[in-house]
DNA sequence: TCAATCGGACATTCAACTTC
DNA sequence: AAGTTGAATGTCCGATTGAG
């Protein structure tokens, strides 16, 4: 669409001769692809390259699961803006990614030239195998045992209970982008933020504004809750809206329990499907909570 | 009007495969 | 062994729906 942003790309740009671009400390909130429809370019028609400049999506390598879920927009902190926006703070837990499948034959394959390395024309049909686990027959039947039908391995997980609250900025790899670490609340600047555009569901397109600390200064939340979105920025206490348009934290002080959180009344069960009681199953059951589980909606694959 | 839902586009991962 | 390919798997945009 017309998310073209200038910046927004710069950062995984392929093309660009470092991998490892930064995103310059010009404090720009972190852009999205998708910006509000706006018919413009970052430069003139001209200077543009022939295609439309279209932006790399990005995303974070392990939304939430209550972000997952609703398929919004995670982030790397945890808890997540969103949850800590709907006050589900303790629900923001990193969701385990299935381990993917061995053992698949895939057949030859094509080459840039054109030609497909035709290794012999036997179809790789697919025997699934009693524990649901499909095997090409190929391997099943030709490999004695180097390619043990590997189940769902054990997911790593962290310790119960243990949820980093901010793991190590990774360093910069390519295509990724460090930028959300908290240290960058820790320093309030004067200049009001440039205005975010948000994203639909009010998140701010970009990351909090530096009003607001990271809770671990101020919120008397345990620590594995106490996060930057927490607690509003001392001088907007009496504020009852970030700049964001985010739901401000309730001014209590202590994390409320999930409805209450709610600056206004959630009619309907918030959207995060996160409430924890609320965890159903999706009618599509694309979510079954546990990353070990069915596929979520469009993890079929695609044609 | 705004939040919830969800289809499907897009991004990422990584084992199989190919080439050197 | 290193590089490439491409399907599996994951994220989340944005249209739609529906409650208040
Ligand atoms: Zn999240
Ligand atoms: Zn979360």
């Amino acid at each position: 669409m017309g998310d073209s942003n200038p910046e927004s790309d710069s950062q995984h740009d392929p093309q660009s001769p470092t991998d490892s671009v930064q995103p310059q400390m010009t404090m720009h909130p972190i852009t999205y692809s998708s910006m509000p429809t706006m018919h413009m370019y970052p430069f003139p028609p001209g200077m543009v390259t022939s295609q439309p400049t279209r932006t790399k999506r990005r995303q974070v390598k392990n939304a939430c699961t209550n972000c997952q879920k609703a398929c919004k927009k995670c982030d790397d902190a945890r808890p997540c803006l969103r949850c800590v926006k709907y006050g589900i703070a303790e629900e923001c837990i990193d969701s385990q990614r299935k381990e993917r499948q061995k053992g698949i034959k895939r057949g030859p394959y094509k080459k840039r030239d054109g030609k497909t390395t035709n290794v012999d024309e036997q179809q790789v049909d697919v025997a699934v195998q009693p524990q649901g686990i499909p095997v090409p027959q190929a391997v099943a039947a030709a490999v004695p045992s180097a390619t043990p039908p590997i189940p769902y391995a054990a997911p790593v997980t962290y310790p119960p209970g243990f949820y980093p609250q901010y793991p190590a900025p990774p360093a910069a790899k390519p295509g990724e982008t460090p930028m959300y670490y908290p240290q960058i609340y820790f320093a309030p600047i004067p200049a009001p933020p440039p205005p975010q555009a948000t994203g639909q569901d009010g998140e701010p397109i970009g990351y909090p504004p530096p009003q607001y600390y990271p809770a671990t200064f101020l919120a008397p939340y345990p620590p594995q809750y106490a996060t930057q979105y927490m607690m509003p920025h001392p001088a907007h206490l009496h504020a009852h809206m970030r700049p964001d348009a985010q739901m401000p934290m309730a001014p209590a002080h202590h994390y409320a329990p999930y409805p209450q959180a709610y600056a206004k009344p959630m009619p309907r069960g918030a959207e995060v499907a996160a409430a924890p009681q609320m965890v159903d199953a999706r009618r599509d059951g694309r979510m079954d909570h546990t990353r070990m589980g069915e596929p979520i909606h469009g993890a079929q694959a695609k044609a």
